[in-house]
RNA sequence: GCGGGGGUCGCCAAGUCAGGUUAAAGGCGCAAGGCUUAGGACCUUGUGGCGAAGGCCUUCGUGGGUUCAAAUCCCACUCCCCGCACCA
């Protein structure tokens, strides 16, 4: 009868819960592991890409508790943010779309689909369904620790925090700009959008051309190239407006006006007119003092920024052509009544040089690419190649007054910077993969923020206090430094609180919600006093800052808080004993924002001592290859991966999947043989239940190779579970492990049922058994039960190496039957006999010699092609001629290559009594080939029909077969 | 543009920092044999090419170079993925 996974899983789950083994307490007598996990937001089921991140944690904190230490892996629920308000939202709007996503992929109950109309239902419905699955996953978590963000505990401790920065001097006030919907009135992100398109941002300089107390504003992103305006364009079909906008005539086109609404605060709307009746006119620029006419051209788009551009024929392709079109037309100028001398007297203006160019780059860009005219689109592609290389390499000129000079890089910011200051322009800003729409339809409008709170992780002293402590930071893997130092570079103010959504409100400005990335940054506190808070249900009222000062900080008179003495003592002993964290796992897109974000909230808030040790990092995970997305339809939610594979087989096979940083690639096939892997190995191991305690004393060559292996296989699964490397871990414990004692059965074929063989088995699985309880707990907890132990192997110690078992001897000989065995086989394939009678002449003492002897001249560091000389060196040697010059040639390539290790192993074993091994394992071998086997030495060889004991090397002995073909 | 990661023998994936355990682990898939009434599972073997003796040849994105020795070090090129913020 097949084992059923699910009801053993249930069924231990149910043990540990009653057993509490997972209720980690503040014990002094013992050294605590503190880890925590990105905490998960409740806005869709979990699947199993999430749970990657959750095992890896699981079976690290897993394999802490089996090496003695006190280990907490708490968990909590991030409720925080508007995707799930959004959601809410879009219920209530009776969208189709998504009440398919809920009812079809996500399998919720229809009748409960109406009180998502709520947000806080559906957050607490995922809440619930995703705990579940961490329970059916069997995650080792202290759960008395649960919160979520927006329990009034919580939203206490966050004002704490927020106050905390805001008297660090770390949170700032500024203008920010954001995709805004002008129907909603509320800002939008990507998910509140039409094909969750994130809008992209990018912020124009609108440079004021007075024309006759008029401003024309003309939108670059090329403000420093102002110094060689030589017009103004405007589109003679497009509709302009005349507007007033704080205090100030300006006109835009008519498709602008709507956008300037939301980057100022009045605007009105005086006149409309036609673009044809700009035409003609002049307008001055603002920092040369130049007067320019205002000239028509049809590549102005009404729809981009002001509609209104200045003209730079020097450096811009666009306006070369357009002025070079006009000038070839005198029809037009002739409609507009323009001035064609005037016209004509336009020469492009140099602004900035650029090596490799002549005085005007704008021509050699329209003449390499061969451009007709400003209708052509190869004009787009010289407009962005010019822009590229005129931005990173070219410099301004002479006539540029204090930017002369400068490279285009930086004076194009101090020049923006110096015009919007002195209100000669001011920033527009555009959305640039637009029109996007809101979901509710209307179309999407940048809004300025112009009192945006901000964290300001620019602050350069907090930055260098980082930087610092990432240095003492252990990294895993530690191939993220480099990024992470970037990421602490590059960032700079964050704005940390929005108008809606979920979350606790700025302290100081209750019109604010800290939004879910700032509220999540020292979290990792408050699970310490989260039990006590929880269990004696304590008044949030009583969480004043002052009890958090005493608490984290260790600051104040504990008598005066509003907290029974004894409770606030519970709480700052927990946080002493468990903080600081030592270890933080998220998944690795979390690294430009939380992981860095929690970094730097730490070192701003807590002394030295409680800053975090480790931050270990994983990829994601794909779904037969591919990347899981909804469109895929490849999401398998987590309830569903465990009800068809068991939470064993999920665990092992996500973690064997890769090495951490790389993407995980779950297939079916592989679960599924990864299932039959454990069940397999379960088999076995009842098989082996009843053994007895295995008697070293009395192991012979085979006990004592297996045993060795078993140290080596620890000591390196050790090593490698201390760095999370677990793909390696599984794959020495479980995979070679397992061949070995195949071969140790396979060995003993004849002793199978012996005591002593049974007990060595059963000594072999006991060491998988609890190298695999990380893994596969379930299934080894079974097991653990089976074979009579006491207790949980979940809290089980740890194997060790016992130095004294590792027997390299052994391990020689059994690796040299294993390659005699290869050897034989293969000249059995390639000859194509069928074997009568194999025999194997083992090395002669003199080449032995030589063999250790190279050893140790490349051990005491002869350089490999000085070997062979010093080799020569030797008279014995020389003596023998010809043929010690032919096996010295060979010995010399096989002991150069041959590792390390292997070396040193055989220098110390001085030489094996290869004759005499083989000799114990003729037996074997004629089994093995079916056939007759003898060993002699070749040193004297008695039956040697055709010669072949010469061949003879160290730990290569010579083969001779006899038989039909 | 800036930054990060990656291209390994059908697929997945170790190995690269510390060059020689490397024709290159392991898993999947495929094939043969064993077991079985059969199937599944399991065990053994094979899975670049050639080979009538354990060998030889070619191979780690491409092209060069350093070295007794390169998947690994250096240079150039090329292709793919991901992040760039207010959003979890």
């Amino acid at each position: 009868m097949p084992l059923d996974l699910r009801s053993l899983e249930e069924k231990w789950q149910r043990r540990w819960s009653e057993a509490r083994i997972f209720e980690a307490d503040p014990d002094p007598a013992k050294p605590k592991y503190y880890l925590t996990v990105a905490y998960p937001y409740p806005n869709s089921p979990q699947h199993i890409g999430h749970a990657r991140t959750y095992t890896l944690a699981d079976a690290h904190a897993r394999y802490m508790r089996m090496k003695g230490y006190n280990t907490l892996l708490p968990m909590a629920f991030h409720y925080t943010g508007t995707p799930i308000l959004a959601m809410s939202k879009r219920v209530a709007a009776n969208d189709a779309e998504l009440i398919d996503v809920f009812v079809k992929l996500y399998e919720v109950d229809e009748r409960i689909i109406d009180s998502f109309k709520d947000p806080l239902n559906i957050a607490k419905y995922f809440h619930h369904d995703i705990k579940l699955g961490m329970q059916a996953m069997g995650f080792s978590i202290d759960w008395r620790r649960e919160f979520t963000t927006i329990d009034p505990a919580y939203t206490k401790f966050i004002e704490w925090q927020f106050r905390h920065l805001l008297s660090a001097g770390l949170i700032t006030k500024g203008a920010h700009p954001v995709g805004w919907c002008p129907s909603c009135m509320s800002p939008v992100g990507q998910h509140d959008t039409k094909g969750d398109l994130e809008p992209d941002i990018v912020e124009f300089t609108a440079i004021k051309f007075d024309m006759d107390g008029t401003a024309l504003p003309v939108a670059t992103l090329r403000p420093e190239t102002v110094f060689g305006v030589t017009n103004i364009w405007v589109n003679p079909g497009a509709n302009y407006v005349e507007v007033e906008a704080n205090g100030d005539r300006m006109i835009v086109s008519e498709r602008a006006v709507q956008k300037l609404k939301g980057m100022m605060p009045q605007i009105l709307r005086l006149r409309d007119l036609a673009g044809s009746e700009l035409i003609g006119r002049h307008a001055r620029n603002p920092i040369t003092g130049t007067l320019v006419p205002v000239l028509p051209a049809e590549f102005v788009d009404p729809n981009n920024a002001t509609g209104v551009v200045m003209s730079v024929p020097a450096h811009a392709p666009y306006d070369l052509l357009a002025l070079r079109d006009l000038k070839a037309n005198p029809g037009i100028i002739r409609v507009y009544g323009l001035d064609e001398s005037e016209i004509a007297a336009l020469v492009p203006i140099p602004v900035v040089e650029l090596e490799g160019f002549s005085r005007v780059p704008a021509e050699d860009a329209v003449k390499r690419l061969g451009i007709r005219d400003q209708k052509d689109p190869k004009g787009e592609i010289a407009t962005k190649e010019l822009y590229q290389k005129e931005f990173h390499l070219a410099r301004m000129l002479p006539g540029t007054g204090v930017y002369a000079g400068m490279p285009v890089s930086k004076a194009k910011e101090k020049i923006k910077q110096d015009l919007v200051s002195s209100k000669r322009a001011f920033p527009f800003y555009e959305i640039m993969n637009g029109p996007i729409q809101c979901r509710c339809g209307a179309e999407v409008t940048v809004n300025l923020v112009d009192d945006q709170w901000f964290i300001n992780y620019a602050d350069e002293s907090w930055k260098e206090t980082v930087r610092k402590h990432l240095k003492n930071m252990s990294l895993v893997p530690d191939d993220l430094r480099q990024e992470f130092e970037n990421v602490v570079e590059w960032l700079k103010e964050k704005a940390c609180a929005r108008r809606a959504g979920l979350g606790t409100r700025l302290p100081w400005d209750s019109a604010w919600v800290i939004e879910s990335l700032s509220d999540s940054t020292i979290y990792m506190a408050f699970y310490t006093i989260s039990k006590i808070i929880n269990q004696h249900r304590l008044d949030p009222s009583a969480l004043t800052d002052e009890v958090f000062d005493y608490i984290f900080l260790g600051k104040g008179d504990p008598s005066s808080l509003p907290i029974e003495r004894e409770i606030l003592e519970a709480m700052r002993n927990e946080f002493n004993y468990f903080y600081p964290l030592d270890s933080r796992h998220s998944g690795r897109d979390l690294v430009p924002n939380h992981l860095t974000f929690f970094i730097f909230n730490h070192v701003a808030i807590f002394p030295e001592k409680h800053w975090p040790r480790q931050i270990a990092v994983n990829g994601s995970v794909l779904m037969e290859g591919k990347k899981m997305s909804k469109s895929l339809g490849n999401i398998i939610p987590l309830h569903k991966a465990i009800m068809i594979y068991g939470a064993d087989t999920l665990r092992t096979s996500i973690l064997f999947a890769s090495e951490l940083l790389q993407d995980a690639d779950f297939s079916d096939s592989q679960a599924k043989s990864i299932r039959s892997k454990l069940l397999e190995f379960y088999d076995l191991a009842c098989s082996y239940a009843d053994a007895g305690m295995p008697d070293f004393s009395s192991a012979d060559h085979l006990d004592k190779w297996i045993i060795s292996r078993v140290q080596r296989v620890v000591s390196q699964v050790d090593s490698s579970m201390q760095c999370l490397r677990m793909r390696e871990a599984i794959h020495c414990a479980f995979f070679i492990l397992q061949q070995d004692l195949q071969w140790y059965i396979r060995r003993r074929a004849d002793r199978c049922s012996d005591p002593r063989t049974r007990s060595i088995v059963k000594y072999v699985l006991r060491a998988i058994v609890k190298m695999m309880a990380p893994f596969a707990p379930h299934l080894c907890e079974e097991i653990w039960e089976k074979f009579g132990e006491d207790g949980f192997v979940s809290v089980a110690s740890y194997p060790e190496t016992d130095q004294a078992l590792i027997c390299e001897r052994d391990e020689i000989t059994e690796d040299l039957l294993k390659s005699i065995i290869c050897d034989t086989a293969e000249i059995i394939k390639v000859t194509g006999i069928s074997p009568a009678r194999i025999c194997y002449y083992t090395s002669p003492k003199w080449k032995w010699d030589l063999y250790l002897k190279a050893l140790a001249a490349l051990e005491s560091g002869v350089d490999p092609r000085g070997l062979i000389r010093e080799l020569m060196k030797d008279p014995e040697i020389r003596k023998r001629g010809g043929e010690a010059a032919k096996f010295i040639n060979s010995i010399c390539s096989c002991t150069i290559t041959l590792p390390k290790e292997d070396r040193k192993k055989i220098l110390r074993a001085s030489g094996i009594e290869e004759a005499a091994f083989i000799g114990e394992c003729t037996t074997f071998l004629s089994e093995y080939f079916k056939c007759k086997v003898e060993v002699q030495s070749a040193d004297l060889p008695g039956y040697d029909p055709n010669g072949k004991a010469g061949q003879a090397a160290p730990l290569r002995p010579a083969i001779y077969i006899e038989g039909q073909r």
